[in-house]
DNA sequence: GTCTATAATTCGATAGAC
DNA sequence: GTCTATCGAATTATAGAC
């Protein structure tokens, strides 16, 4: 009968009712009433709402980027470096996911600074992708198309793998999904002459 | 130095705001600075914040349905109907940009009951989509894929659209944009034996 | 570590003059 | 149709008792 609150049941709910009803409209009173606690009980483990968004968004921000900064400085061919950004994206959502749903959804309420930091970060992922991408179509390993509209389309597909995940109740074998994922979007870039 | 608001100026005004800091974060003294008239007065143009929403993501939302409805009921084969669905997703999404982005970003700021109305309108829209892949697969015009996988990336990846329209600042041919991105997602389905 | 009480601010919306 | 003035509710966050 533990009515005690952890750090981690606490991210956990305000995670989920940022997914759920969006990080503005999720008051701390809401955050405290489904933990049932009072409000002001929430800030000893937090300094305030603003600074829990900026560690979550970040945090899980960083997890990408470092990811994908491996993934971009490693000997593998350009088409093999995008099945393992999938791979990347299948295990980071399937672990995390409503981290990943604030990343995606809820940066605009990162405070001015913040969210031009967030946007560099965001800028230099995307320019990893597109490097790729344009190295496939140099070496032929990829058919040639517009760079932007590859580039989109490949980060489009698979950055709302977070809202399928959460609908299925997770219920999805992230082995098999990788494959899948892999298999649809790859198959449309392959240079097959 | 016609200084008079029209409804269509209030409306461009807050779509774009909307866009930038969320439904939630801008607030009704936010438009109205952007306007230069006090806040009182755009209570002249909405009867409320809640209903300005209400209306913008329905009027859009009951486009794309529509759109798909005809193309759903049309006597076109699976692939031309995919390849008509990106169409219409490019002709709203250039026409409309902003209220696209609301449709997708800001749903769930709508109040309960009309929340339930717009994910039934989603839910419909996203079976059509998945009937239309699903007897694509089975008249072997698509390869065989799993399904859901398939529908979502489908869905995923022209969802995106507007972000990455607003950001190029509408400067997109919007006959070579659709092009491009049938070729890129549809290579990837069909069936090559 | 959790509570009660409340300060300080902000927001949506209205009343009524012009 | 736009303004000034303001109401009432809601929100983040803090102070201080236990």
């Amino acid at each position: 009968m533990e009515r005690k609150i952890t750090r981690e049941r606490f991210i956990e709910t305000a995670l989920e009712l940022f997914h759920n009803k969006g990080f503005k409209a999720t008051t701390m009173r809401d955050i405290a009433k489904a933990l049932q606690v009072e409000a002001a009980t929430l800030y000893n483990y937090i300094r305030s709402k603003q600074q829990l968004l900026d560690d979550l968004v970040f945090e899980i921000a960083d997890q990408f980027h470092d990811g994908l900064s491996n993934i971009y400085n490693s000997s593998y061919s350009p088409s093999e470096k995008l099945k393992a950004i999938v791979d990347l994206n299948v295990r980071l959502t399937t672990a995390y996911p409503y981290q990943v749903a604030l990343l995606v959804g809820e940066w605009k309420h990162l405070e001015e600074v913040r969210q031009q930091a967030f946007l560099d970060n965001r800028g230099s992922y995307e320019q990893m992708v597109r490097d790729i991408i344009g190295q496939g179509m140099e070496v032929q390993e990829l058919r040639t198309m517009d760079l932007e509209v590859a580039t989109y389309s490949f980060l489009s597909s698979i950055r709302w793998l977070f809202s399928w995940y959460i609908e299925q109740g997770s219920a999805v074998n992230p082995v098999e999904l990788e494959k899948q994922m892999s298999d649809f979007i790859l198959k449309g870039m392959q240079n097959n002459d």
